[in-house]
DNA sequence: CAGTGGTCTAGACCACGCT
DNA sequence: GCGTGGTCTAGACCACTGA
């Protein structure tokens, strides 16, 4: 790990743990630099995750103020996998695998995703369950040519863990929807939805080498849908 | 402004007109380095900038890779105004002050937002259209401690630019939350509802020196609702 | 191998806030 | 005036790609 990546983890981790509060200063820039005896510009790395990140705000001629990190933890937006906000939020949740197999290309990718046709994917459906409740129905479809295939196992558990971990590829970033739309039948069965909507989130994800590997929709019941964002201003 | 600030925007107005395509490379940085006569850390902040975007992908041992930038343009996602959406996505729309009043201290606030208790605030209610259709609904919220007086025909047009411009307050940051709720009355009469729900978006957006100085609340027709987003995969 | 991006440094000058 | 963050530089070494 490189060295402005490893400060960001310790301020973060400080911040976490109350050593740093909502509304202190941290150590200026000047003395991070000592304290971890780099360079400036390596400090300010460090500082500039913890900005985007929503930790503190800085201001020019005073120092880092530490925000409040609310009692919801971020990231819902981003580019994160269910198991890891299980993780990172304290949920303790269940995955039902309900279906693994390959399909014909289908239509749904054509209208929905910029994936390049191909002869077949790997389609996987899963339920995602929170105190015995579905809150959420995941559709998986990956391209069989870049994605080794996933056994159930591995979707019971976590999908990114294994293609990051096992087979090295590099996830790098998505192009992400979010709609409501009418429920389908299969919603209403596999949800025990009471209404007659759900929030779709539709997500094109890219490797590094901006190759398309997989495309996601996530269904959401409503009444238990929400979405958190920390926004920063940018010059427009 | 900054160097590297203008080196993004100039960079980003060249893909913006096809002079580098999808899956062109850009110059490499060295090169930018001569074009532009600055450092390299200096192209860099100018590239990551690109990089946030999603204007580019960056591949250690090659180049700097153009993706394709949809139809829809970011960002909807983020902080920004009605008003500046729809001059980057070249949306006509209308805006209709329906209230503009000061309120004592509401309800909403104390329960959907962060904002300290005072005395009373202004309060704006607004009708977005767009070909004739109400889409959304806004309802802002101002702390007239910090908010000078916003009259009704900066609120027609774009207040952001007001505070901004004309009394220098420096917008920073938002904490922005999607929920799907029950469409109320008002709701149903001003946006002539056929279903019975809104996409309900709140913020509590912040100044430069962490002040809460708004909260908004963006009620949106659910059939014409669509946020996009571009993410990128951290380190978790 | 040459060229690319990724990281890091030591130092400089500036703009801002506070006292 | 002093300490803060904001910007910029010139140079170094490394890891990766592709011929």
């Amino acid at each position: 790990m490189n060295k402005f990546n490893l400060i960001f983890k310790d301020l973060e981790e400080k911040i976490r743990q109350g050593i740093y509060q909502e509304g202190d200063l941290l150590p200026s820039e000047n003395e991070l630099t000592k304290t971890y005896d780099v360079s400036r510009e390596t400090v300010r790395k460090a500082l500039n995750l913890l900005l985007e990140h929503g930790y503190i705000q800085k201001q020019q001629g005073k120092g880092s103020i530490v925000l409040p990190t609310g009692q919801y933890q971020f990231p819902v937006s981003g580019l994160t996998s269910y198991k890891e906000l299980e993780r990172s939020q304290g949920i303790k949740g269940n995955t039902k695998v309900i279906v693994n197999d390959y399909l014909s290309f289908p239509d749904v990718l054509r209208e929905e995703s910029d994936m390049p046709e191909v002869a077949e994917v790997q389609y996987i459906l899963r339920e995602r369950l929170v105190n015995g409740e579905v809150l959420i129905l995941d559709k998986d479809y990956f391209d069989p040519a870049i994605v080794p295939h996933i056994p159930t196992e591995v979707a019971e558990d976590s999908i990114y863990a294994y293609l990051e971990g096992v087979h090295h590829l590099d996830i790098s970033y998505a192009k992400k929807t979010i709609t409501v739309e009418p429920a389908t039948t299969e919603d209403k069965e596999l949800m025990q939805l009471q209404e007659p909507f759900v929030v779709v989130v539709r997500s094109d994800v890219y490797l590094d080498d901006t190759r398309l590997f997989q495309h996601t929709e996530s269904r959401h019941r409503l009444d238990r849908f929400k979405f958190v964002e920390f926004a920063r201003r940018r010059n427009v």
